[in-house]
DNA sequence: AAAAAAT
């Protein structure tokens, strides 16, 4: 194809300007960008809150009941132990998800349900919420089991987990590659009177398989990231083989920001009979994160640009995303000599590796973080104001577009309404064609910014960027 | 083929 045929979509936000290309399709000039950069001001207002935003939710229920949805936490029966867990926390009203999700998640007798909401509205909260209020806390077994692509995320949703159940007597436990030597005694004791779970598939197949964890009390069965948890080649026959282990009458429970169409149809077979919550596509690209792209001469000058980017902004905290372990190893190390501070994560690391490191980015004590698709999905640092692509995602032929993990990584920032940035760093016909793929599929502009002018660059990023 | 996840 021509890429000067493309122009960033003129549907996109309603319409109105298209962006003039030169030849190569890279350079639109800095009148424009200008337009563009008040255009994005000018729509934030409308999208200052994510939660109170009319996203529209798709509603399909199993049953003819009318659909109610709460206003409050105390319509949901919920004991109040549970109640001021979750006031404790922060949270006041039902988010949108929320509301029209808990009721119907509560339900008894219990109903499966396949949820779709954005990153960072409060899904976590949902079914932990969910998970807590399904336990017989007289009863020291497993009864609540959730699944999650990463040991990060299983870390991460525990934390939500003791501070929701905080006044509560339940007994939980991690499911994950043990980052210390223990002996084997511990872990059955520790798991034998565990009345809630979260781990990655592995290791909690393994233990069911070893009778370390009880199956027949399991009341919910929740897999995060569903769709991801389903689609991936060995993340999901691990799935399927621990459903497969659970009692007959245990609730399903599918979470995640992305459906792609072949999983959701396997979904539905995973969780049947089911309540479902789906998004259209445009509602899925958070409004409140800005997205960019720069376009980098070739693969060693996007490593020039990054390096300019830390030495001439003050940023935050942010994330830069690569393909390859080695990738993240690699541009680690040369940012490391050129004197920036940055931490690196991904699955090549040992256990205690990247729990130290997640730890350590979570206090806030490393501010720069690269990493894999490991981290894509989930993760919440609330302090993260930008997400750089460094390597676009793509599939595996190393042409199109991974939509999914796109939504996900620049998901990372602008979490419960906050602003955040996504830059994303393009360096052939290939990953520019991709980035505009990506913009078309979301109905979001992606914005250029220049390499070769530092004070545009400023002029643009400085606020967004620096907090 | 990438990355993740079990030993």
């Amino acid at each position: 194809m021509d890429i000067s045929e493309i122009t960033t979509s003129s549907s996109v936000n309603g319409g109105g300007e298209v962006l003039q290309m030169n030849e190569l399709g890279f350079f639109p000039n800095v009148e424009n960008l200008t337009a563009q950069i008040e255009k994005l001001d000018t729509q934030e207002p409308k999208h200052r809150s994510l939660l109170e935003s009319s996203y529209e939710v798709k509603v399909t229920r199993v049953d003819d009941e009318p659909l109610l949805s709460v206003t409050k936490f105390e319509e949901l029966n919920l004991g109040p132990d549970l109640l001021k867990g979750i006031y404790e926390m922060g949270f006041t009203t039902p988010s949108k998800i929320q509301a029209k999700a808990l009721p119907l998640l509560l339900k008894k007798p219990p109903q499966n349900m396949i949820g779709q909401s954005q990153s960072g509205t409060g899904k976590t909260a949902a079914f932990v919420l969910t998970m807590l209020s399904r336990i017989d806390f007289n009863l020291k077994s497993p009864q609540a089991l959730c699944l999650t692509p990463s040991r990060e995320l299983a870390r991460q949703i525990m934390v939500e987990v003791r501070k929701m159940g905080k006044y509560t007597p339940v007994i939980t436990a991690e499911a994950i590659r043990e980052s210390h030597i223990r002996g084997n005694r511990s872990r059955h004791e520790e798991f034998a009177e565990a009345q809630l779970i979260v781990g990655t598939p592995g290791t909690v197949y393994d233990l069911l398989k070893k009778h370390v964890i009880e199956k027949k009390h399991m009341k919910i069965f929740v897999l995060d990231e569903a769709d991801n948890m389903l689609d991936q080649q060995g993340l999901g026959d691990q799935s399927i083989r621990i459903k497969n282990m659970m009692p007959r009458e245990c609730q399903i429970v599918l979470f995640s920001a992305t459906y792609s169409s072949e999983v959701r149809t396997f979904a539905t077979r995973f969780a049947p009979n089911a309540n479902q919550f789906s998004l259209k596509v445009e509602e899925l690209s958070v409004k409140t994160i800005k997205q960019f792209y720069m376009d980098c001469k070739n693969e060693d000058h996007k490593f020039e640009v990054l390096d300019d980017l830390y030495t001439l902004l003050t940023i935050g905290q942010s994330i830069i995303f690569v393909q390859k372990r080695e990738t993240a190893d690699r541009i680690a190390k040369r940012m490391t000599e050129k004197g920036h501070k940055v931490i690196n994560l991904h699955g090549g690391l040992s256990t205690t590796e990247r729990d130290e490191v997640m730890d350590g980015f979570r206090k806030g004590s490393a501010k720069v973080l690269i990493t894999t698709n490991v981290l894509s999905r989930g993760i919440d640092v609330l302090q993260v104001n930008l997400v750089i692509n460094y390597d676009i995602p793509m599939d595996l032929s190393g042409r199109n577009p991974d939509y999914e993990t796109y939504l996900h990584r620049i998901g990372r920032t602008g979490r419960f309404g906050r602003s955040g940035v996504s830059i994303n760093f393009v360096h052939d016909p290939v990953s520019w064609e991709v980035v505009k793929s990506i913009e078309k599929h979301f109905q979001r502009e992606i914005v250029r910014v220049p390499t070769d002018d530092w004070d545009v660059v400023e002029k643009v990023l400085r606020k967004e960027v620096n907090n």
